[in-house]
DNA sequence: ACCTAAACCTGGGCGC
DNA sequence: TGCGCCCAGGTTTAGG
């Protein structure tokens, strides 16, 4: 469930659902999944819910935290009292003190959560889109010093944090650029258009409540599913004809293993 | 320093 | 039905 846009619908839906409630219990089904003491957010106020790229914070009155990555397939879900949700996939169970359940899904065993004793925020390296060092300025400065291909460079985390593979698809095809591209040779007007495009997409997919799909996809705290994916242009739409207007097809190609899906024709 | 492939895991979908 | 293969929102590590 990965994305920023998705990490961010799931923050927003827990900020409203468990903010001054406490963690009873944790239920460890597997234990790689969590790292440290569960002890450390047991029976102490949740303060807040924040975000760092795509990773979860759970913030605790006391100062501890819950960090939660998702990675490719981790789910968040509220349970609530009388309801019961798949839990074929569930390896952490988060019992509240009003009687519901926050289920960890992730069927690859992938994700994973951290218990973290005086957590302390620290100031991040990446520049990330929706907060407010991400400027055009900034954008171009680390695109001008990149040779490598420009989808890459957007799904470099340590440069750009919270865009994946799905958004760096779609982004590039809404700005007409080709994905292997090398970042530096982005044109300033690209970059303008590159810098706009990420902020429109990805508050597009926000306002969406995130990209499902099939069954392991991304699904919102209550378990449904959002909307963006019925806004995607290119991404998994090989074969199929391009939305713009050149009568072109969209094509795959591999780009470091992932699935890179554009089209040739007006990519440039 | 850079780039790719493999590893971490499992399930779904496809062709035969 | 079953087997083998390919696919998958991410990140880290090993190897060239």
């Amino acid at each position: 469930m990965p994305e920023l846009p998705e990490v961010e619908t799931i923050r927003r839906q827990l900020e409203k659902a468990v903010v001054g409630k406490k963690i009873n219990r944790v239920e460890i089904l597997e234990p790689k999944m969590f790292i440290g003491d569960p002890k450390v957010i047991t029976g102490t106020k949740i303060a807040g819910v924040g975000r760092e790229a795509k990773i979860l914070q759970i913030l605790f009155a006391n100062g501890n935290a819950l960090l939660i990555h998702f990675k490719l397939n981790g789910q968040l879900f509220l349970e609530m009292f009388g309801t019961t949700l798949d839990r074929r996939f569930t390896r952490v169970i988060l019992y509240l003190d009003n009687g519901s359940r926050l289920l960890f899904n992730d069927s690859r065993k992938f994700a994973w959560m951290k218990a973290i004793k005086n957590y302390q925020k620290e100031e991040p390296k990446a520049i990330e889109p929706l907060r407010n060092d991400f400027t055009v300025k900034n954008l171009s400065k680390i695109l001008s010093r990149s040779r490598k291909p420009i989808k890459l460079l957007l799904m470099d985390q340590k440069k750009i944090a919270g865009i994946g593979n799905i958004y760096a698809n779609e982004v590039l095809f809404a700005g007409r650029i080709n994905p292997f591209r090398f970042a530096n040779s982005l044109k300033p007007e690209e970059i303008k258009k590159l810098h706009s495009v990420i902020l429109k997409i990805l508050k597009k997919a926000i306002q969406c409540k995130g990209s499902s799909g099939k069954d392991e996809w991304f699904r919102q705290l209550d378990a449904s599913p959002g909307c963006y994916q019925e806004h995607f242009l290119v991404y998994q739409k090989e074969d199929q004809r391009c939305p713009g207007a050149c009568h072109g097809m969209i094509k795959r190609k591999k780009q470091s293993g992932r699935s890179t899906f554009y089209c040739p024709k007006c990519q440039k």
